[in-house]
DNA sequence: CTAGGGTTAG
C-alpha cells in the first residue's frame, strides 16, 4: 500500500474539529510562566501570545503546543494549532510534527498524513522525526503492516532511518504479537550500518516474557551483554514481570537482588510489577508488604499500582477494602481512572452487588470518565448472570452507541449466560453471528462453545467443532479437553474420553484434577471398577495428583 | 518546541 496519496492529498482534507469549549478565552496576564505546568497556564499562554504585537514567532507557539501534547491533551493541541494558522501563523516543521503526534494519538491517521502533505507542500523537508512518529501512529493504531511497507517505500527513495525508526517498528512488531519478525530486524539494520541498541533489545525482551518464552528472552538479554550493553531498569522491570507471571518468583527474587547490587534501584514501574503479582496469586499481604516498602524507597505509587492493589482485593472478594484503597487514592491527591472505576465495578459485580456497581457505574459518568468495552462486560456479566438479559441487552445498544463495540469477551459472556440459561437455539445463532461478524472466536469462546453444547444433549456438534479445532492444530487449553472429555463420559464414551486425555497430552497440555476426576466418574458410572482403579494407580503413579 | 522500551481492569 502506497501512502503517496495521503502524502500529496489537497490541503482541504485538512480539516480540523472543532475547538472544545473548555478553553473559552482563559487570560491570565498574571501567570508568566514560560513552561507552563498545568492545561490552564498553557492556555492562558497560548492566547498572551495571540495577542502580542507583533506575533512572536511560531517556535514561541510551538513550544507551548510541545508541552500540552505532553500533558496528552492531544484535542486541545489541534484546536490550538489551527487558531495559530488562522492567525497567520507559518507552522514550521517542528509544529507540524507535533500535529502529526497529536493526530496520531488520537487515531486519526488520514490527518496525520495529510500533515506531511501540508509539509511538502509548504516546501518543508519532512525530517526523521516526523516519519518516525508517522510510524509510530500506524503501529499504535494496528498497521504496523503499513508502517513496514511505509519504510520500505522511503528507503527505496534513499531516506535514511535511525535507531528511533527501527526501535519504533521493533515495538510496534512486538506489540502485534510478531516477536520473531522483530528479532529478525536486529540483523537487518545492522547490515545498513545502524547499530541494535539497548531500547530495541529491551522491546523485543518485553516481548518474549510476554510470550512466555522467558528462557528467550533471558537468552537475548546475554546476548546483548556480550555486546556490552548492561541490562537497565527497563530490562530489569520486563524480566522480573516474566517471571512473575509464570510463577518463578525465585528467579523474580534473584533479578531483584542483581539490580540492587548494580545499584539500579526499583522505581515505580518494578514496584507495580511486584504488587501486581502478588495480587493476582491472592498474596495480598506480601502486595501489601511490597506498597509498604515503596513508600520507604520514597518512591510515590500511582494510579496503576492502587489500581493494582484494588483489583487484588476485589480477587478475594474484599470489595469494601477495595473501595478503601479507592479512597486512599483520591486523599494522596491522584485522581482514579477509567480502569479504577472498572476494577471496582468488577469487583461489586461479581460480588452480585450490581446496584452498588451500577453507582459506581453513574459516579464515573460524573467524572466525565467513559467506560469503555471492559467496564461495560463485567455488567453485562452480572446482568447476565442475575437473568436480567434486557438491562444487559440495553447495554450492548449502548455500547453501539458510544462506539465502544463488543468484543469477542464480551460476546464470549454473552454466549455463556445463554447456554448456561439453556437457550441453546440463541446460543448457537450468537456463535454463527460472531463468526459472521468477522470477530475471531478464542480459546474461551469455543470452551464455552463445547461445553454448552454437550450440556445442551447436542454431543455430535460438540464433537464435529472439537476435531476440527484438532485438526486446524488450535491450542485448546486444559479446560476445552475436559469439558469435551466431560461431555464424553456423561453420555458414556468414556474410552472416547479417555484416547482424548492421550491426545491432549501428546499435543503438549496436562490434564488436571478435574480432568482425572471426571473420567474417573465415569468410569465408575459404568461400573468399570477395575479400570477404575487402574486408571487412578497410573494417575497417582504419574504423579498427577500433586499440586 | 517534535520521534523508540517496562506497570493496572472484563
Amino acid at each position: 500500500m502506497s501512502f503517496s496519496r495521503y502524502a500529496f492529498s489537497k490541503s482541504r482534507l485538512f480539516l480540523v474539529p472543532s475547538s472544545p469549549l473548555s478553553f473559552a478565552l482563559n487570560l491570565n496576564f498574571s501567570s508568566h510562566s514560560p513552561n507552563p505546568s498545568n492545561i490552564h497556564d498553557a492556555l492562558a499562554s497560548f492566547n498572551r501570545l495571540l495577542l502580542l504585537r507583533p506575533l512572536p514567532s511560531v517556535f514561541e507557539f510551538a513550544k507551548i503546543l510541545g508541552a500540552i501534547v505532553k500533558m496528552k491533551q492531544y484535542r486541545t493541541a489541534i484546536s490550538l494549532s489551527s487558531r495559530a494558522q488562522s492567525k497567520s501563523i507559518t507552522p514550521s516543521l517542528v509544529f507540524l510534527n507535533i500535529l502529526i503526534n497529536s493526530y496520531s494519538h488520537l487515531g486519526q491517521m488520514y490527518f496525520a498524513f495529510s500533515v506531511l502533505g501540508k509539509i511538502l507542500k509548504m516546501g518543508h523537508q519532512p525530517n526523521t522525526i516526523t516519519l518516525n512518529t508517522l510510524m509510530k501512529g500506524l503501529c499504535h493504531n494496528k498497521m504496523v503492516g503499513e508502517a513496514l511497507s511505509f519504510h520500505d517505500e522511503l528507503v527505496a527513495k534513499g531516506f535514511l532511518f535511525n535507531e528511533v525508526s527501527y526501535g519504533t517498528l521493533i515495538n510496534g512488531l512486538c506489540k502485534a504479537g510478531k516477536t520473531r519478525i522483530a528479532i529478525d530486524v536486529l540483523p537487518r539494520i545492522e547490515r545498513q550500518g545502524i547499530k541494535p541498541d539497548i531500547v530495541m533489545y529491551n522491546t523485543i525482551i518485553d516481548g518474549l516474557c510476554k510470550d512466555g518464552l522467558i528462557t528467550d528472552a533471558r537468552d537475548l538479554c546475554s546476548e546483548m551483554i556480550e555486546l556490552g550493553i548492561s541490562p537497565d531498569i527497563f530490562t530489569y522491570s520486563s524480566l522480573i514481570h516474566g517471571f512473575c507471571s509464570m510463577g518463578g518468583w525465585k528467579e523474580a527474587y534473584e533479578l531483584l537482588n542483581e539490580m540492587f547490587r548494580k545499584d539500579i534501584n526499583p522505581n515505580v514501574y518494578t514496584f507495580t510489577i511486584l504488587v501486581d503479582a502478588f495480587c493476582k496469586e491472592g498474596r495480598i499481604i506480601e502486595a501489601q508488604a511490597v506498597f509498604a516498602t515503596m513508600m520507604k524507597c520514597d518512591k510515590k505509587p500511582n494510579v496503576v499500582t492502587f489500581n493494582a492493589l484494588m483489583d487484588g482485593y476485589c480477587l478475594r472478594n474484599n470489595v469494601n477494602v477495595s473501595r478503601e484503597v479507592f479512597n486512599k487514592m483520591v486523599k494522596n491527591g491522584l485522581a482514579p481512572d477509567v480502569i479504577s472505576y472498572s476494577v471496582l465495578i468488577n469487583g461489586y459485580c461479581k460480588n452480585k452487588m450490581i446496584d452498588k456497581a451500577m453507582d459506581i457505574f453513574k459516579e464515573m459518568h460524573r467524572r466525565n470518565l467513559v467506560p469503555n468495552t471492559i467496564t461495560y462486560t463485567s455488567l453485562i456479566d452480572a446482568l447476565c448472570k442475575s437473568g436480567k438479559i434486557s438491562q444487559a441487552q440495553n447495554f450492548i445498544y449502548e455500547m453501539h452507541d458510544r462506539g465502544h463495540l463488543p468484543n469477542i469477551i464480551t460476546y464470549s459472556t454473552l454466549l455463556d449466560a445463554l447456554f448456561k440459561r439453556q437457550h441453546f437455539d440463541e446460543a448457537t445463532t450468537l456463535f454463527k453471528k460472531i463468526v459472521n461478524l468477522g470477530i475471531q472466536p478464542d480459546v474461551y469462546t469455543y470452551t464455552i462453545l463445547i461445553d454448552g453444547l454437550c450440556k445442551g444433549g447436542r454431543l455430535n456438534y460438540a464433537r464435529q467443532v472439537f476435531q476440527q479445532l484438532l485438526m486446524e492444530g488450535y491450542r485448546l487449553n486444559v479446560q476445552s479437553y475436559t469439558c469435551m472429555i466431560s461431555g464424553l463420559c456423561k453420555e458414556g464414551f468414556v474410552d472416547e474420553a479417555m484416547t482424548l486425555l492421550s491426545k491432549m497430552e501428546e499435543n503438549g497440555c496436562l490434564p488436571n484434577l478435574v480432568t482425572i476426576e471426571t473420567i474417573l466418574r465415569g468410569l465408575l458410572e459404568k461400573n468399570d471398577n477395575d479400570k477404575a482403579k487402574k486408571f487412578l494407580l497410573e494417575m497417582t503413579d504419574r504423579g498427577l495428583f500433586r499440586k
